[in-house]
DNA sequence: CGAATGACAGATATTGAAATCTGTCAGCTG
DNA sequence: CAGCTGACAGATTTCAATATCTGTCATTCG
């Protein structure tokens, strides 16, 4: 972590912040550390950001960001409803799976969060319920799904998916079964989801 | 807590140990208050409970029991399979939001235990999937359900509605939509049940 | 003049010594 | 003799003193 002789920028400090996160853990990891991580004074990390609360929101945004990212692709993708709908809950679990193994830190930093009611995380869940939204709606135009409120029925599909994408239920995500009782839920709710 | 002169009974220790936890909390409730409570050394209560989990254990077996006890009367109702599955869903949610609210130091210590992994909680999610498990063999019987393999379909429904019984999600049971969230979840798996 | 610093007050975390607790067991008691 | 006791060792928790951190701001620097 050579500190560059760049203008500090928040984007700068968000990538030092996540480094700093991913060594220490978010119990350990201080505004100071972030600072030194840079070669500058805690005191210009505020000039960016309000408090370490809001810089830590910062960081988990950018790093759920990736997630809606990736699955945005899904919901675009030029395929039947269903099959989308099935492609997008593998890759919400198999990408929240991914994060909670190879980011632990990061990802209990993402936990934090969620136990503090932080708003990065409940325009996380908007964002991902709007996703489902949209597939949801796309198969009802196809009449591959009937569903009188698109938006009340993702909501749904979401919830009772959220064993596999909920961090509290992370632990469970690595044993046998999951990936199999992933495949129960999912079909018990495709078949819920037709006309 | 006068200590009755009675012969002390695992029963006893229990009723004692309730109490304390219900007082203290699971984080302060110690095997000399429940000692104290009943009037006895500590070393009688060890005399009863190998270990203070093994005594925390058997306070929340017996807790969760009630519930199983209750719920059990809707297996065995005399009413069509769909309805039976709605009300046995309805009544576990009721049941923990109600726990949840009228003795949260019991509650806490359930949820302490959870993560520790006690058998107990598993045996208590067993006997729950079995329950449900029997409800849709007996809607396979008379053609209400459609499930190829009824244990894994209750496991799926089980998890499905995590968020309606899981302790991990108890602060949510009290917010304004969690009555509708519930009910678009039970009637997406509903009719993913009907043939 | 805008960006960065570092000293500061109050809040939070760490530390280590003292108190309490868990679990055992030899011996007491009815 | 079955059931209970209380002293004990080692583990854990508490508590208060100390150190560190957060967030502010008057001042410095380029």
């Amino acid at each position: 972590m050579a500190p560059t002789s760049e203008t500090l920028t928040a984007e700068r400090i968000l990538e030092a912040t996540e480094e700093v996160l991913r060594r220490h853990g978010p119990a350990k990891a201080t505004v100071v550390d972030v600072a030194r991580a840079l070669g500058v004074s805690h005191g210009s990390v505020y000039r960016h950001f309000r408090t370490k609360a809001a810089l830590r929101e910062a960081v988990t945004k950018r790093w759920l960001d990736r997630t809606s990212g990736e699955l945005s692709g899904i919901v675009a993708a030029d395929r039947d409803p269903e099959t989308r709908l099935r492609d997008w809950l593998a890759a919400l679990f198999a990408a929240k799976r991914r994060k909670a193994g190879d980011d632990p830190e990061l990802f209990a930093t993402y936990t934090v969060l969620t136990d503090e009611n932080g708003t990065a995380v409940g325009e996380h869940i908007a964002d991902l319920t709007s996703q489902l939204t949209r597939i949801i709606e796309a198969g009802v135009a196809t009449g591959d799904f009937a569903a009188i409120d698109p938006e009340a029925t993702a909501r749904a599909v979401f919830q009772a998916t959220g064993r596999f994408h909920d961090p509290c239920y992370a632990r469970e995500w690595e044993e046998p079964g999951a990936e199999s009782d992933f495949r129960a839920v999912v079909d018990l709710l495709v078949r819920g989801l037709r006309p």
